[in-house]
DNA sequence: TGTACATCAGTGAACGCGCGTTCACTGATGTAC
DNA sequence: TGTACATCAGTGAACGCGCGTTCACTGATGTAC
């Protein structure tokens, strides 16, 4: 009864998913310059080389296709951290090696990481709002993760949400400079040596938490 | 000679420099939900409520507007961060109190923060360029700041760097938590107390971070 | 104080263009018998 | 194996609309004498 095959025959006779064809045109019409609410659904059809109603053959709007492309991106993204999280402990080898393994997998796939930077907080509410959705499920999972390592000094379940957001933070941070720097043509290593440093000083900070009485601080002072 | 009165009577009969009327109207529509670059100057005369070829009289195009805004958002910044750096030390109630001024003076600020935050990485390069620079300089004043409380411990500048950069990603990342808070409606509290944490927990970090013989990892590992 | 002139913010019509969306269509491919 | 039919991705023309930019203009206000 359902046919998958939906393709069609290019220029070059090359069998292409026109869907999939549409998806990446926005990423790379966005690669060069423009938000995705300032990116036409003409353009788009025309990367792809196919007639602009046809475009209806595939998604309803430009809205139901940027939705796509956030699942698509956060796919992309969990696989990153599911490596990184797999690390062992926290130690200063394994922090190195992960924000090295961090900055390759950013690096090859660019355009997804930009997707979701310029649109976290760009113009188009629907998609803002998922991609906050998404960001937010991630947040909770780093921190049952992070339970983990800090179960013997029994941190509170708010203070786990509070570092790991604070670890995302300070990864997406790291995800934003490399994508200021390739536009500067600036290389990785200084990047990769003060993201480690970064993520290393918060792991020190961590480690001082509990026994430096100072969580408690709130509930001291009116 | 110069004649400063660049002005007109509006329908309410009001003077109004209409120059500033443009630069309001920009964050204006930004804050119904759009990209700089999908707003358009028949949208932005309009909500002024002068004819489009008007526009030509205060600015040559939109991308100049939008360096005008960038220039007037990091002066609104500074100003804050100049009242901030104004702490005597990094202690626990001052952290605080720096975070309670910091997310009121956000609020009262909102458009101009949500500008640089949502053109930050944004669709138009001259602009994302601009904020940039103006970002790397705050860095840079904030590490000069920093060597204050530091100085006995012999930080490298490249670390202060380091922890300036982290530091201000830090509030970069409240102000955003801010700004997509109001579109869920939930109150500052929560948001005040996590960010003040994160700081405190920074703080922590860098206070070990000189006496941890960790900062030469980098030279021992190969 | 009165008059002639300069300045310049804002007007309104006009232009060619790219936009999203509709519609009847074509033609390749899969399916039933 | 051959034929008739169904499916459906892509076509091409057409629509009304908002766009940026130009141009000659208007009219209020400031300046010179």
């Amino acid at each position: 009864m359902s046919r998958p095959q939906k393709r069609h025959r290019s220029h070059d006779n090359k069998l292409v998913d026109t869907r999939q064809a549409l998806l990446n045109a926005v990423l790379e019409l966005m690669d060069r310059d423009k938000s995705f609410d300032a990116i036409s659904l003409r353009k788009v059809t025309g990367e792809v080389g196919i007639n602009p109603s046809a475009f209806y053959r595939h998604f309803p709007d430009m809205d139901s296709l940027g939705l796509e492309l956030v699942g698509s991106s956060f796919k992309t993204l969990r696989q990153l951290l599911k490596a990184v999280r797999a690390t062992p402990s926290l130690d200063n080898i394994i922090v190195r090696r992960s924000v090295e393994t961090f900055v390759t997998y950013v690096r090859d796939n660019r355009r997804q990481f930009q997707f979701i930077t310029r649109e976290r907080f760009g113009g188009v509410a629907v998609i803002r709002d998922e991609i906050d959705h998404e960001h937010k499920l991630l947040i909770s999972e780093l921190a049952i993760d992070l339970a983990r390592y800090f179960a013997v000094d029994k941190w509170t379940n708010e203070d786990l949400q509070m570092l790991a957001s604070l670890m995302i933070g300070s990864m997406t941070h790291i995800v934003e400079q490399l994508l200021l720097a390739r536009r500067r043509g600036e290389g990785d290593a200084e990047l990769i040596e003060t993201g480690e440093k970064q993520l290393r000083l918060i792991v020190l900070g961590a480690m001082q938490w509990r026994n430096s009485g100072l969580q408690d601080t709130d509930k001291l002072i009116p």
